[in-house]
DNA sequence: ACGAAATTGGAGTATCAACTCCAAAATCTG
DNA sequence: CAGATTTTGGAGTTGATACTCCAATTTCGT
């Protein structure tokens, strides 16, 4: 993406790989404004020259970390969702983000969702780059829930882009309070409501 | 809550509420890690030792902004939700969500969701009164929805906890993605489709 | 191997934010 | 009104943090 990326030696590439991942760590358990670059340098390894290397200052990093958060999280996504497509399929991937929240003990919510809050409204750069990567994140549910009813397996007046942003709503919801709560029933709750709630457009009769 | 507080002149009182009032603007724009105290002092129009006066430290001052968040956020709801016990009223309260929503041109997201996500992994102390003050918004919800399914409103065997925990997330979720996009949309969305679902437990065969 | 370019180490700086201190002014109590 | 208490003003201190600089070392292309 910058001009410095075109010549980077391959432990190059490595140094500035560790101090994205540190970065990320730190900054979903802390906050961005709470992770300092002193800790980032300590966690990765590396001395402040290194990093001033290779990101011209915090808010660079900021920027790339954006981008590796939204990659893993998209990632995981189409590992499980690349036939989002039944309604199976929504129950696996409801048990892989408990699973992941669960290995975290709920610490640090999604790690797109906490940098969304934290710097919606005091970088508007990241917020474009954020909106960018929720809007992807929302085609992937969307393409799901549309070959769904393509294939008659969801009603013919189910609207797939709104149940998309719902269902979204419902996992960064249910990751907040499960955050809050240090609890992974509320990610479990919400998302299963939203799939009873496609199962009900599903079959609109329940004997 | 503290000692401090019993002896309190009325202008004492105003000049503690109008620091509080101002940190929690302050906070819910741009975060708590990036409210300085002097931007808060400017705000408020109060000098440093005015405000170390009122509080220990900036962790106090903390904690009673999410008494006053909170406090806000329940009397909001209790303001729509005292009878929050039929699909009409769950509407009206959606609107008056989306409108202040509106009215704030969509920065800060949710005065409670936004310090949750803040603080919840750096400030144990906070995260548990956060906890507490989703937990007697997840109860306000819920003793609407029990009521309706007292009066038959609600299908025998729907569970208003857990729908109280979808509603909750999908409001906590929608305001995540109508602050990041700037656009209410989302968060009209993600209650509409709770209310959606709700209407179908209510009469399950849809004509 | 050899020059050029990339990478690394560590000391140093300038700024900013939280917090302190003390005395003056306003307010309450009897 | 008088004394005690609360409230206010503003300068000053301490510590932390983002960022700089320059020389030493390693790696790469040929």
């Amino acid at each position: 993406m910058t001009e410095i990326a075109r010549r980077l030696t391959s432990k190059g590439q490595a140094t500035r790989d560790r101090i994205v991942v540190a970065a990320a760590r730190l900054m979903l358990e802390y906050g961005v404004a709470r992770t300092t670059i002193e800790d980032i340098q300590v966690a990765a390894g590396v001395s402040p020259s290194q990093l001033y290397h290779y990101f011209p200052g915090k808010d660079a990093l900021v920027s790339a970390v954006i981008d590796h958060q939204a990659t893993q999280a998209l990632d995981v996504q189409q590992g499980c969702l690349e036939r989002l497509d039944t309604i199976d399929s929504l129950g696996r991937w409801r048990d892989v983000m408990v699973g992941i929240l669960t290995e975290m003990q709920c610490v640090g919510g999604c790690p797109l969702g906490s940098l969304a809050s934290d710097l919606s409204d005091s970088d508007p750069v990241a917020r474009t780059q954020l909106a960018a990567a929720f809007a992807r994140w929302q085609e992937l549910i969307r393409d799901g829930l549309s070959e769904m009813q393509e294939r008659g397996e969801l009603a013919r007046d189910a609207d797939p882009g709104n149940l998309a942003v719902a269902m979204l709503a419902a996992v960064q919801g249910g990751l907040l309070l499960s955050q809050v709560n240090r609890d992974p029933a509320p990610l479990r709750i919400a998302v299963d409501t939203m799939i009873d709630h496609l199962h009900a457009l599903t079959r609109p009769a329940v004997p």
